[in-house]
DNA sequence: GTAGGGTTAG
């Protein structure tokens, strides 16, 4: 094929050769507004947002083009992903004096370039300033887009709702405003509306939907919709791959997450590699985790600041320090990354598990930002493996400083002095959150058989099956007692009798969740347990020896890990 | 002919 046509057909884009783009791009004797364009918008696709804005200011300098609604679209665009608001506010004075109309996809740009760079009232305003009056279907799809960036679902359906007729960016976008919110079902309903009335979901929707079912962990909602990715052909999109992997890996299944990874057809981006390190990570395969990210470095790609909170956590989960810290210089030195709140917090974790509490203490005092509440909820979460007390109260501190009505900090705190044999300071902590506003959250956990969920509350007398599941528990008890497992009764504090202890702790949500699954799926079938909130100490002992009794794997997802119990082990080696 | 909506962490 001609190499101009090549290049303005945006070839290149799909196969990645940016470089071989550039050369022709600059032999090129005549160059047209899409060929300018081709340039910025092929550059902002990828990432390389600075070239974008480089060859922008080029073109105006030399040539005679003013830029057009795509030209200004993708600068914008190039100013949002590098949060460079001052840019942005010179280009939409530019378009303000030129008096370029303000509409379709330079107000969606403009929209989104505001909202992403710290300047939401203007965004309000460029949205409130436009009536919905003789708008196209791209002016409303910006419309909407806009209300779901300011977070205002209530004017964003309103505006969907309002749309004549909705193309697959409107209900995508829409999809994936619900997704960011937390309305996961309004997102599944939206989808299946879109389905039944005929409108074909392309890759971006699928990636939207993936997601969905990543952050509801359903695995027979994320199956359906690989069912449809590889039914469309929509498989083939690298995105969708991406979001494939994190959808099996968060669903608990790592295996399947794996496979997604090996028949990436296409050319693996830095998303597919991370999603991949940051799954095998999260499921306690460390060295597998670090293993890829070399293989990563060797094939030429470069980490991301996301690659490397991956690659940190799996540093932590095998103990290799010396080795995290050679790559945090690395990330600095020659990725020139910026070291973030979340790249400090996962360092603090690395020394703080490896026992290192001063050195992480130490690590906190020298960092260039002020710490977060992650990053002392590390260290507190450290000195409760290794029973600090004293440098546990001041982590508790000072997150509570930052956040007093942090429940997480007092129940950490709070194990923290059970662990110690501390009853007393324990029942303290315990008592002055219930004096005080702060409410603990409720925990629960669920489990997915034949395609419905079953969710278990602490104490949950409300399933149909309950007595036979209390039952099978209390089976279990007695069983697994023999085997040398002893009930942490101690944290539970209430001055109850020994044996209704027992049934408390018998009675946690997690447990009954397994009682269930074991009752009802087949013998030698993996169980996968999710759970809202951390996983408490005696639940972990007790599902080990189950594990062990049952000859099952049983998975439990915590708040950001999975434990895989085998045969008496857990893949997390306790610490968590 | 070029865009808009998506995928990675805590």
């Amino acid at each position: 094929m001609c190499l101009h046509r090549w290049l303005q057909r945006g070839v290149w884009k799909q196969v990645g050769q940016m470089d071989l783009a550039m050369a022709q791009f600059e032999q090129m004797a005549e160059r047209d507004i899409v060929t300018w364009n081709s340039m910025i918008s092929g550059f902002n696709q990828r990432g390389y947002d600075l070239r974008a804005l480089d060859i922008f200011s080029k073109m105006l300098r030399d040539s005679l083009l003013s830029p057009d609604r795509f030209t200004l679209a993708s600068v914008l665009s190039a100013c949002a992903n590098l949060e460079k608001l001052c840019i942005g506010k010179q280009i939409h004075s530019h378009i303000v004096s030129t008096g370029f109309d303000i509409s379709g996809i330079v107000l969606n740009a403009l929209i989104s370039m505001y909202s992403r760079c710290g300047g939401v009232e203007t965004a309000r305003r460029l949205i409130e300033q436009r009536g919905t009056k003789d708008l196209k279907i791209e002016g409303f799809t910006a419309l909407l887009d806009g209300y779901i960036k300011l977070g205002d679902m209530n004017q964003a359906k309103n505006i969907f709702v309002s749309l004549k007729d909705r193309d697959v960016v409107a209900w995508t976008a829409m999809i994936v405003g619900y997704e960011q919110h937390g309305s996961y079902g309004e997102a599944i309903n939206l989808f299946r509306s879109m389905v039944g009335g005929g409108q074909r979901p392309n890759s971006y929707t699928l990636a939207a939907m993936l997601s969905v079912a990543s952050s509801l962990a359903s695995l027979s909602h994320g199956k359906q919709i690989h069912g449809s990715a590889v039914k469309s052909g929509e498989i083939y999109s690298v995105s969708v791959s991406n979001a494939l992997i994190t959808m099996y890996a968060k669903a608990g299944n790592i295996t399947s997450a794996s496979r997604a990874f090996d028949l990436i057809r296409c050319e693996r981006d830095t998303v597919s590699w991370t999603s991949m390190i940051i799954a095998l990570a999260q499921h306690g395969h460390a060295e597998e985790a670090l293993e890829l990210f070399e293989t990563m470095l060797m094939e030429g790609l470069r980490p991301d600041h996301i690659t490397y909170v991956g690659v940190f956590s799996a540093c932590t989960h095998a103990g290799l320090v010396n080795q995290g810290r050679q790559y945090f210089d690395m990330m600095k030195d020659v990725d020139k990354i910026i070291p973030t709140l979340s790249h400090y917090a996962c360092m603090v974790d690395l020394f703080g598990r490896a026992g290192l509490l001063q050195e992480a203490q130490e690590f906190i005092e020298k960092m260039p930002i002020e710490p977060d509440v992650v990053t002392w909820g590390s260290l507190l979460s450290a000195c409760r493996v290794h029973k600090n007390i004293d440098l546990g109260k001041v982590a508790a501190e000072r997150l509570l400083l930052l956040e007093p009505e942090n429940s997480g900090a007092y129940s950490a705190l709070a194990n923290l002095y059970s662990a110690c044999g501390k009853w007393e300071e324990a029942a303290k902590i315990r008592k002055s959150m219930k004096d005080g506003r702060v409410k603990k959250e409720q925990g629960f956990s669920w489990i997915e058989v034949k395609h419905k969920v079953h969710v278990f509350g602490v104490e949950d007398g409300t399933h149909p099956e309950k007595n036979e599941i209390y039952m099978t528990m209390k089976k279990i008890w007695d069983e697994i007692k023999k085997m040398g497992y002893v009930p942490d009764t101690a944290s539970v504090l209430h001055d109850l009798e020994e044996e209704v202890k027992e049934q408390i702790l018998r009675h946690h949500s997690e447990k009954l969740a397994i009682a269930f699954g074991l009752i009802s799926t087949p013998d030698k079938t993996t169980l996968r347990i999710m759970k809202n909130l951390r996983v408490c100490n005696d639940c972990h002992t007790a599902i080990k020896f189950i594990s062990k009794l049952v000859g099952r794997e049983i998975i439990v997802r915590d708040t950001t890990r999975f434990h895989h119990f085998k045969d008496g082990f857990c893949s997390c080696r306790d610490y968590w």
